[in-house]
DNA sequence: GTCAAGATTAGT
DNA sequence: CTAATCTTGACG
């Protein structure tokens, strides 16, 4: 089964992070596992590390330059930077901008297209609906975890398909979730999605 | 070395 | 609403 089409290339990644966010709604995720092919549909994310009318974003991880978890930030674009929070959810982010710019998108809810029962099976006792809602699900499912971070965004593993980009009219977009803490950064609407998708970690 | 806090989730 | 759970990063 098909349902991502050509691979996105790293050069695809290496754009502002807000431009690269907006074309990755609609876009295919694909991980290869003990040869099965599970994949979801991007429905919503969210964009980190860019400056906004010149002010920084408190909310990124990389905003006191590198350290030893968000090193793969500054890295080439099209890798995967993935860092465990609440010592327990890992959370999946894909490197964007240029080389030493620290901008990433972190993935929040997919639709399941491919490998439904794998998923399944990696979320005993879940429902469907939440296989892939929320950043730490979303990981649990295709079951990644810190050995991931760093590695390119290719085959063999982890990588996007084109799938459909999602028109405007679709997209919705609000704060990004869980960065009160981030002063004015925090009402910046850099969280993505498609509207009205049953998938989504939470309501639009 | 020590310690508070976290880009979350499941369960009461 | 709150516990769970442990790495990270700041500070000394």
């Amino acid at each position: 089964m098909d349902s991502g089409g050509r691979i996105l290339p790293p050069e695809f990644f290496d754009r502002p992070v807000l431009e690269v966010a907006r074309d990755l709604l609609g876009r295919v995720l694909v991980r290869e596992r003990e040869g099965r092919r599970l994949a979801g549909r991007i429905v919503e994310l969210e964009a980190y590390g860019a400056t906004r009318r010149g002010q920084p974003d408190l909310a990124c991880h990389a905003i006191r330059g590198k350290t030893r978890r968000n090193a793969s930030m500054f890295g080439p674009p099209g890798r995967a930077y993935v860092y465990l929070v609440y010592g327990m959810h890992h959370c999946l982010n894909l490197v964007c901008g240029p080389e030493g710019r620290a901008e990433a998108v972190l993935l929040r809810a997919l639709e399941p297209l491919e490998g439904e029962d794998v998923m399944a099976a990696l979320r005993p006792g879940r429902p469907r609906r939440q296989w892939t809602a929320g950043p730490g699900r979303l990981s649990a499912a295709l079951g990644l975890d810190l050995g991931w971070d760093g590695a390119p965004l290719a085959p063999p593993g982890l990588w996007l398909e084109e799938g459909r980009p999602l028109p405007a009219s679709r997209r919705g977009s609000s704060p990004r979730v869980g960065v009160d803490y981030a002063g004015p950064a925090a009402a910046w609407p850099w969280r993505f999605l498609e509207k009205g998708n049953p998938h989504l970690s939470r309501r639009g």
